[in-house]
DNA sequence: TTAGGGTTAG
């Protein structure tokens, strides 16, 4: 090919430059590339002076590349830098979850001796907001006053939200006063850090005293609504946003409000915002807000509904794929797990998160060695370096499946220092598989790790009671009295007719209770027909931290087992709902032994579906049968 | 270049 002159390459750069603009303007990434790759080809970018290089980089800025326009930023020669590009390469960063790369920046900018602006303010804060680093952002405000620096309502905005995401209201709130000019980001900036750090009735008392409200402040109210179980206030505001004050819903809104579901575990509200998607859109949803129902749904425990969400999507890409395995993994689906992941393997690139979900598919579902196997190829064949959560995904599979010493060669062969998860999860097992030396061992090690969780104390102690070594128990106990720390109470939350009831073990505070204990009695006493045994082997600490100091009886254990807060919310859902109506309980702790083999009666007698989500998984109960196989 | 609400885990 003929070599274009010096005055061809400078019309032809313009005209690529040009359509480059537009690639942006029309959100063209498939032409800008191919214009890239062309450019490559006829040598226009080898001289990095020319204004294409930045134009280029530009354009991937626009699109989320950031290692494309990285890589095009180091071709800018370095005395052509401006602060505009800096700035544009730290927004691109924070803007597609890398934060850390815009402080790096950050930092590298100000060792260069470069003074910064507005917008270096604006993308800084933002990172530190995402990543609650507080020390950075402080350090930049300081800066600022001291300097005396004049800046506006936006550059202030985005340091309140900085103040707002590192849980320091006091100073978002100062620095709300001194502004003069507030506008309505200002006054959603605060709505929000209200919501989340005092209460949503606080931020409602806000919401109403707002100047002006636009479509994001209506839709941090209703998400925080939602969030908080408030579902007929939510239901409220959102009819009221769309029909009388006539916004739509965006996919960001629609994402934001299913996200305030899933926190809340409310389904009501989600297949509200599932029609209302469909209608705006037809049957294409927004790859995004289909993602964020599968989610939904899937974490409400509706798993045939989040797999018809997916089925019906033309495009999926690597999230919602991880969706979708997530939630059947939590499902306890393994099998479907490891069914559908070649297909995934067509359609989007398997990453960290993915293999997240094979393993604890694989665990959930005692798939020992289907586990083993993606586990080995994770480098290989993948080229994912295992993480340590990887590794503690395989240390939970071989643990539960009693493979202890396995378990335990994999941590000492671990490149990184195991962390309580990896730790606490073997200890688990051997607490199932009644591995004293073991458990005494790793115990040890997490007192030094997390001084704080007194969870390892009660699961060691628990194994020593169960193995009728009483001395050692109790000394355990003492321990705990001497620090004082009390177990974080079990809350079961039911959702009947569209509002959350809460309950904690051996609740007496609903207005139905005590016909609620008249159907726990009655229940218990079918149960015992029906051949439940109550499990009372880990009782002890139960029984001891509520107070009932001479817990060695074993009735005591018994009553105490009875009034678990699962067993009662189930009780308020079998008095309130028709007969046949499924049951969806979510429990802040993993379900007790006792009660996982007493629902699964429960379901038999009442003929009922109960589906506890638990800390950990789902549990949905079926004529007599969970649905995790009882690998839990 | 332009602040606030947003999808996958822990």
């Amino acid at each position: 090919m003929k070599c274009p002159s010096h005055q061809n390459f400078t019309s032809i750069s313009r005209h690529y430059r040009a359509i480059l603009r537009s690639c942006i303007r029309h959100a063209d990434l498939d032409t800008g590339e191919k214009l890239h790759s062309l450019s490559i080809t006829t040598g226009l970018t080898s001289d990095p002076n020319t204004c294409l290089t930045n134009a280029l980089f530009q354009f991937y800025c626009s699109f989320g590349k950031t290692s494309h326009a990285h890589h095009l930023f180091d071709r800018i020669p370095h005395s052509h830098w401006d602060i505009v590009d800096w700035t544009t390469l730290m927004t691109c960063y924070a803007r597609n979850g890398f934060p850390e790369n815009t402080i790096n920046l950050f930092v590298e900018m100000q060792s260069a001796g470069l003074r910064f602006d507005g917008v270096t303010v604006m993308c800084t804060c933002n990172a530190c907001a995402k990543l609650g680093n507080l020390a950075l952002g402080a350090q930049i405000h300081c800066y600022i006053i001291k300097l005396g620096l004049i800046i506006g309502v936006k550059e202030c905005n985005s340091i309140m939200d900085m103040y707002v995401k590192c849980r320091k209201m006091e100073e978002a709130k100062r620095v709300f006063e001194e502004v003069t000019e507030r506008s309505v980001v200002s006054w959603t900036v605060i709505l929000g850090g209200v919501i989340k750090w005092e209460g949503v009735k606080s931020g409602w008392l806000l919401f109403n005293e707002m100047p002006e409200r636009n479509e994001v402040a209506w839709t941090v109210m209703i998400a925080g609504f939602v969030e908080n179980g408030f579902i007929a206030h939510a239901f409220s505001l959102l009819s009221e946003m769309i029909f009388e004050w006539k916004f739509n819903l965006n996919h960001v809104s629609l994402c934001s409000i299913l996200s305030g579901c899933v926190q809340s575990g409310d389904v009501m509200i989600g297949e509200w915002i599932h029609v209302y998607a469909l209608k705006e859109k037809g049957n294409e949803i927004n790859i995004m807000v289909a993602t964020a129902l599968i989610d939904m749904y899937a974490k409400c425990g509706r798993i045939g509904r989040a797999e018809q969400v997916f089925k019906k999507m033309s495009y999926r890409n690597v999230v919602a794929w991880n969706s979708m395995l997530n939630g059947l993994a939590v499902h306890g689906r393994g099998k479907d797990v490891l069914n559908i992941f070649p297909q995934m393997v067509k359609e989007a690139k398997p990453d960290v998160l993915t293999f997240m979900s094979v393993l604890s598919a694989c665990s959930h579902a005692g798939l020992v060695d289907q586990g083993r196997y993606y586990f080995n190829r994770l480098q290989s064949v993948y080229g994912i370096k295992p993480t340590i959560e990887h590794y503690a995904c395989m240390v939970d599979l071989l643990g539960r499946a009693g493979f202890l010493e396995e378990a335990d060669r994999l941590i000492m062969e671990m490149p990184m220092l195991p962390n309580e998860f990896v730790l606490g999860s073997l200890l688990g097992s051997c607490h199932v598989h009644g591995k004293f030396q073991l458990g005494e061992c790793l115990m040890r090690k997490l007192v030094e790790i997390d001084p704080q969780n007194t969870e390892y104390h009660i699961l060691l102690s628990n194994m020593y009671t169960m193995a009728g070594k009483k001395e050692k128990a109790n000394s355990l106990r003492q321990v705990l009295t001497k620090k004082g720390e009390r177990k974080i109470p079990g809350v079961s939350s039911i959702h009947v007719h569209g509002q959350v009831y809460q309950f904690t073990s051996g609740d007496k505070s609903h207005p139905q209770s005590s016909e609620i204990y008249v159907m726990l009695k009655e229940m218990i006493q079918r149960l015992r027909l029906a051949g439940y045994i109550p499990n009372t082997t880990c009782q002890n600490f139960s029984a001891y931290y509520n107070g009932e100091g001479n817990a060695d009886a074993e009735e005591e254990k018994e009553q105490a087992l009875f009034s678990h807060s699962e067993k009662l919310a189930i009780c308020f859902g079998l008095l309130n709902t028709k007969p046949g109506v499924p049951l969806y309980i979510f429990k802040n702790l993993r379900i007790c032994q006792d009660c996982h083999s007493a629902v699964k009666i429960i379901s038999k007698i009442y003929n009922r579906e109960i589906t506890i989500r638990d800390r950990s998984r789902f549990h949905c109960f079926k004529q007599g049968l969970c649905s995790c196989g009882d690998h839990w």
